[in-house]
DNA sequence: ACATTTGTCAACCAGATGGTTAAACTAAAT
DNA sequence: ATTTAGTTTAACCATCTGGTTGACAAATGT
């Protein structure tokens, strides 16, 4: 059973520091508070991760493998344009509330190292905006639609279903509501942000 | 001339150290860093400012000084709900386009450590949304705009206006875009970002 | 001219931090 | 029972980091 028990261990070591890094980051982590968080020895991380930027590399990429998915539904799914969109703001926001560390920690990490994306992107099945680009110039050009550049309508879709959390402090403070009320209007936004944004663009 | 002389390095330092701390952030700056960078002795930090705590805080104050006005001009303007759309998305592109570390910059500190917010909105004149709120009713009631609670508005605006930065290295990924077509792509969103929203509220 | 305040710097310090080592322990394999 | 491979721990270590000190220079005030 030594081949479970390193495995378990393993996985406690990557749970503990995905919450250290998610919510302080690679350079406000501390090694010593990830190991107390899994109540292990300081030692064990490296003997499982060899250092501090592997270990964070492997939270890194798993926290990606969650994230992408997610948007690749936009980019690749087989539906009409409205189905799709009423379908991933219902789904990606239920993601997030269940983590709601993790696009800020993305985000945030890809900002400190942009590196990190070009790496991304080279890999091979990384999904690009191709299919969807086709799709918004077909309704377009069928009259579902009024004109916009799809690169627009992407970047719109990400904004108001991924900002609302990465922005949720300073939100709170202008709209002046309390956790509960504005965890309300997240849910709200299930359904709120995919009629906003097929109200601007159909016709 | 000693007195405009400790002035001029004052600012130096609060220049060099907001340069440092909007690219690493709290954690990750490093205060031989900033003097190298202010091309200054280490000592000198702390004989202007202290610690670096004090530092931060008044890199993030300032920092905070320069966009909330921006976005009280969104909640507090006396102009009709269309023309301050217009001119906040015109106006905020503008000016992040000008200072564009500076959104993520506040957005991660206030995440790490959202006791930042809640000093900042016990300010005397910290903006909420009252105002904006009874202009979107009003609006709503003369058939004017579809109705949609204020708040949701709020988020849709500053999130279409604010993400576009933040998560910049993301949608370049996903855009497939150089740094320059990324840089046109913001440049029509000044105008395309207004005609979004109000395409999906305007009746 | 002299004393006082203000500004600048190199050297230093204590504590934290990522990482290493070597020994001890465990459990399966021989 | 002994070997072997994998796992765990405490004690270390070199380096880094924020911060301090004390000497000295430059203004400023009297």
């Amino acid at each position: 059973m030594v081949d479970t028990k390193n495995k378990v261990t393993e996985l406690e070591i990557l749970e503990a520091a995905k919450r250290i890094f998610q919510q302080k980051g690679m350079a406000g982590a501390r090694m010593q508070e990830i190991a107390d968080e899994a109540k292990i020895n300081k030692s064990m991380l490296h003997y499982y991760y060899r250092s501090k930027q592997l270990l964070f590399e492997a939270v890194f990429k798993k926290a990606f493998s969650m994230l992408a998915p997610q948007l690749n539904e936009i980019i690749n799914a087989d539906t009409p344009l409205f189905d799709k969109i009423k379908g991933f703001t219902q789904n990606y926001i239920s993601f997030v509330i269940k983590h709601p560390y993790l696009p800020n920690f993305i985000i945030q990490e890809l900002n400190r190292n942009p590196k990190f994306m070009e790496e991304l992107t080279k890999e091979e099945h990384f999904p690009n905006l191709n299919k969807f680009k086709k799709q918004v110039e077909a309704d377009i050009s069928k009259g579902l639609i009024r004109p916009i550049k799809a690169e627009q309508l992407f970047i719109n879709i990400i904004a108001l279903n991924i900002f609302p959390f990465i922005g949720a402090p300073l939100l709170k403070g202008f709209t002046v509501t309390n956790d509960k009320t504005y965890s309300q209007l997240m849910e709200e936004r299930k359904i709120e942000v995919a009629v906003f944004i097929i109200n601007s663009i159909k016709i």
